[in-house]
DNA sequence: GCAATACTGAAGCAATCGCTTGACTGTCCG
DNA sequence: CGGACAGTCAAGCGATTGCTTCAGTATTGC
């Protein structure tokens, strides 16, 4: 179950663009023709299409064809999969406090009152 | 609490990257200096600087310079602002299945089994 | 059948990215 | 003091992005 690095470059370059996390956000009220997706943007379809590509590179949409226009739809489980990658790093940094002990974790800031 | 797109941007952006996702892999395991981090990687010390530093634009990382030497530590807060914003989309997903019914909820798949 | 619709693909272009080199600043050690 | 160490800054360079235009292709509706 281990994720590619690349997959995860993919992922998370896909998640950085406001546009493409507008699409997003948009998918999450329901499924979407790209037309429909491109409707609040003020560029071209082919941008949107490309836009679509990388979201679908990243594994966090999934498209399908039907006729003349393509369906566009969330795919949880990568997006599931970006959130579980940040859990694990944030949960393995709270384990190495647990291990040391509550000393530091009660000085998250520099003691000296520096700066 | 609404996260700014430029902070979402910078954040993901920071993510995008092998060899950041790395370091903060490394940061997880406690605090490092540049050239603690730099250590595994083939590259300049430079380039190892301005990872750290799209790092901690993007909110992941926080650092603090003392002496001659740069300490770098994971930071929680940022990590956990990623993983948030994820959550809230799939969370949103979800609720609209659920208003729907459980209907849309058994045919995660396409049903027509093409390609 | 024929026009409108909904993409799709390729080429091109400015801006940004990841990286390098090289010259520099500040700190520590003997 | 002087040299090694740890970074910092700036310029530059090839590759990649995000976008455009334009020329297709495949459906749909009249």
């Amino acid at each position: 179950m281990l994720e590619s690095h690349e997959h995860l470059d993919k992922m998370f370059h896909a998640l950085a663009d406001r546009s493409r996390r507008a699409m997003l956000d948009r998918l999450t009220r329901g499924p979407a023709t790209v037309s429909e997706l491109a409707e609040p943007f003020d560029c071209t379809l082919a941008a949107i299409v490309q836009h679509v590509k990388v979201l679908e590179a990243g594994g966090l949409v999934r498209t399908e064809k039907i006729g003349r226009s393509r369906t566009c739809r969330l795919d949880t489980a990568g997006v599931a999969r970006a959130e579980r990658w940040l859990q694990e790093r944030r949960q393995l940094w709270s384990d190495r406090f647990d291990r040391l002990g509550e000393i530091l974790e009660r000085t998250p800031d520099t003691p000296g009152g520096r700066e």
